[in-house]
RNA sequence: GAUCCAGUAGCUCAGGGGUAGAGCAUUUGACUUUUAAUCAAAGGGUCGUAGGUUCAAAUCCUACCUGGAUCACCA
């Protein structure tokens, strides 16, 4: 298929092309005036006033013919949807057997009137055609039939996942409604933007080839810069540049972008990802849930117009205020036991009882980590705040105001998954530094997700950043929620995906 | 990374040791309001790849590739 192996359509196609040539017509010409959308005729077409659309002029993919001698019907797709075109021999002599050579796949431009058939169906006679792109490729179109209530039955859809991942163009042209998903993605990033450019907060960029990555605990991709001979990382966070720019000065920023991370793929994992996140000096992460609830509400009512969000079989309530609970409050709640404070031998010793799986020598943090996982997480259906987490998870959060051995973060789960990620900052350098250099040493003995220490981050607190709360929101998953997908590859446009080996 | 399932025509699928099938799509012919258009005929395949067993493999065996699901890892 990557080769150069044409089967008989496509020779056909080919053919074709060439014979269309030969009869003086242009099959890739440069524009067209394309006026109305397929949406707007059917929208707009009266059967009291039908000259109000007596001179159209519509464009788009044929995705179905209907050949009667004579007389034809087909369907074109636009952005908007399909529209029946009527053509008949007696109205274009020359060009309807050009219209003969034309396929499903082909672009055209129609110039003629909005008509209602016979069968009820709003339509264009057609004046004038021309070709605006020959299609050589086979789509791979079904058929579909409207019932006798109205609901759409498609016929042998295309629905290899392999296939519509690696050619979503394909996907998106004859899987049309997915497009209503990345519609809604892309309403949901600018109600985003605009939520936090109304407050006014700055949209920043910042590197995403970094000398150090840092941020969040993964591994990163490595790449080579050849002017410099160095080594660099793709970003694996934003954070700690969207730090340095909060001790320059500025009191509200927040970037939205690619992160990276080298690690394996799931229906919620892909190895780049979009990330967003903010940083608002003065402020702590009280504050900070209070707008993020406002935030999930906001978007919900203003993309999916209620905040009762149907997802994988439940309803969502993202009505503000969400649920707050206490990480510890929290075991003592699912798993009836008290695990703050407790030493190694303790902690095993319940995992036991919980019949979670420990290996020896297992550290009190991953053994909370699989303990939530398994016995909390599930339950964190409705929005829920859980918060103040133990310090040696939160590296860059910072100490509890109370509580000790805690830090102030909060992570927000809905449906069971992490949404949502956030701290009061840690802005004292020298718990900063001691917290990056025990991170260096769970590095230097083999955990190769700790972070690395950055100087010149550390630098930039000496010089002193403000009280700040910062927030990071997955933005695959949010879409995810908000459209009511359940694999982090049906909101990527492009998905990562293995390369097909070239034969 | 582990386990299970899948890969056959452009698409959706059947077939499960003995000549490769269907519907749609395509081609030819008929048809000037059809809409899963209809009617008649035709063409189209290295059965994911590579080995093996066998007189004979799409089918059985092994390995590999790709995808999906579940689990593990992972914010």
């Amino acid at each position: 298929m990557l080769e150069n192996t044409k089967n008989d359509q496509e020779m056909r196609r080919i053919e074709e092309l060439e014979l269309l040539e030969k009869a003086g017509v242009q099959p890739f010409p440069y524009n067209f005036d394309k006026i109305h959308t397929c949406k707007f005729i059917i929208d707009n077409f009266s059967d009291d006033n039908p000259e109000i659309l007596s001179e159209v002029a519509i464009a788009g993919r044929i995705s179905s013919i209907r050949r009667m001698g004579k007389a034809s019907f087909c369907h074109i797709n636009d952005e908007t949807g399909k529209l029946q075109i009527y053509i008949k021999r007696d109205d274009l002599p020359d060009f309807y057997e050009h219209f003969k050579m034309l396929d499903i796949g082909d672009i055209i431009g129609v110039k003629g009137y909005a008509f209602r058939t016979k069968t009820g169906e709003v339509s264009v006679h057609t004046r004038q055609m021309q070709l605006l792109c020959k299609s050589l490729a086979i789509l791979p179109i079904p058929k579909e039939e409207i019932d006798e209530n109205g609901n759409k039955i498609i016929h042998d859809a295309f629905e290899d996942k392999e296939l519509r991942y690696r050619r979503r163009y394909l996907d998106l042209i004859v899987n049309s409604q997915i497009k209503e998903v990345f519609i809604k993605r892309a309403k949901i990033i600018s109600n985003m933007r605009k939520y936090f450019d109304d407050k006014g907060w700055l949209e920043v960029e910042t590197p995403i080839l970094q000398p150090l990555y840092g941020g969040a605990s993964a591994r990163p991709f490595i790449t080579h810069h050849n002017a410099l001979d160095v080594d660099q990382y793709l970003r694996i966070a934003l954070e700690l540049y969207l730090k340095r720019l909060i001790v320059g000065g500025f009191e509200g920023v927040y970037e939205i972008g690619k992160v990276f991370r080298n690690e394996g793929m799931d229906k919620k994992h892909n190895p780049e990802f979009s990330l967003m996140e903010i940083y608002v000096a003065y402020k702590d992460y009280f504050w900070m849930m209070e707008m993020v609830e406002d935030l999930y509400s906001h978007l919900a009512l203003s993309v999916c117009n209620t905040t009762d969000i149907e997802f994988d079989g439940k309803v969502i309530n993202l009505q503000k205020p969400f649920r707050r609970a206490k990480m510890f409050d929290l075991y003592k709640e699912y798993t009836g036991y008290d695990l703050k404070g407790r030493t190694n031998a303790e902690l095993i010793d319940i995992a036991h009882k919980l019949k979670v799986e420990i290996e020896p020598g297992t550290t009190n943090m991953k053994i909370l980590d699989e303990i939530f996982g398994s016995f909390v997480e599930p339950n964190l259906i409705q929005p829920t705040f859980v918060m103040d987490y133990p310090i040696e998870m939160s590296p860059l959060a910072k100490i509890h105001r109370s509580d000790e051995g805690l830090v102030e973060r909060f992570e927000l789960f809905i449906n069971g998954a992490e949404m949502a990620n956030a701290f009061s900052e840690l802005n004292d350098s020298r718990d900063q530094r001691a917290r990056l250099e025990e991170q260096a040493r769970n590095r230097a003995a083999g955990d190769e997700e700790a972070m690395v220490v950055d100087e010149d981050f550390l630098y930039a607190l000496e010089v002193g950043m403000p009280p700040t709360s910062g927030l990071g929101i997955g933005i695959d998953r949010l879409v995810m929620l908000l459209t009511g997908q359940t694999s982090i590859r049906d909101v990527l446009f492009f998905p990562q995906m293995k390369p097909e080996i070239s034969r």
